[in-house]
DNA sequence: CGTCCGTGTAGAAGACTGTCAATATAGGCA
DNA sequence: TGCCTATATTGACAGTCTTCTACACGGACG
């Protein structure tokens, strides 16, 4: 899942204040934030991280919103294929978290370094 | 330029892992990584933060890219409004710097705390 | 084996976004 | 004053996104 289409997956960890990005790791940024762009997303990430465990199930996302059923599993999609949360089907239920490295990496790219004081 | 309908511009800083967001909170954070989901902004931001001096003008921005003034324009009016970078007229050119809080609050966002090892 | 429940897929309507050409504004300079 | 350069705004078009309803799949359980 991580290392064909998933574009977003694997993101070079340089700050984006270091140096100019090149066109490819701007497009991979970009898509990795694409999916942090939607309020429901957000909120799904962080019912998902926050949950006792580091898990959830749909079922328990799904009654957080007034939203529909399709509507919350097209979301999960895309935080899935952006390599955020990933899951995995338990009998009946299927369970999400959270990847901790996407994040991590986003949160480095946003890093302002100290800036050499020219 | 900050304090009235440019939202996105303060963002609480809890890490989204941290607790569920709530509504405003997850609408202010989207808002903000809507300004960062579009190829053509990363590079912006990554260009004018790594500018020498911090700063860069338009022109400078605009030769940088296959895309016509106007298009750059409105990208970085986005930036703007989002409250991750600043500008400045002087004289015939129009500086643009970033606002290092604001990335550093997106960044703290995507922070992944120790979890309790429950 | 059949039914129910949880989850995902397909297709469509409406709103939103990125891009451009054309035009406007604002400042320097002759 | 009048022109030229630099930047922003407007309006339009094509593509994408969010959301829904309707339906399909897959496991549990009587």
């Amino acid at each position: 899942m991580s290392k064909h289409g998933c574009s977003g997956a694997d993101i070079c960890c340089a700050p984006l204040a270091a140096a100019p990005v090149d066109v490819d790791q701007a497009a991979e940024v970009a898509a990795a934030f694409k999916a942090l762009s939607d309020p429901v997303r957000v909120r799904l990430l962080s019912l998902i991280a926050s949950h006792p465990g580091g898990e959830a199930y749909v079922n328990n996302l799904i009654s957080a919103f007034d939203l529909t059923g399709p509507t919350i599993s097209h979301h999960l999609r895309v935080l899935r294929q952006a390599g955020l949360i990933d899951c995995e089907r338990r009998g009946t239920w299927v369970f999400y978290w959270v990847v901790p490295a996407a994040l991590e990496r986003l949160s480095t790219v946003l890093t302002v370094p100290a800036r050499s004081p020219s």
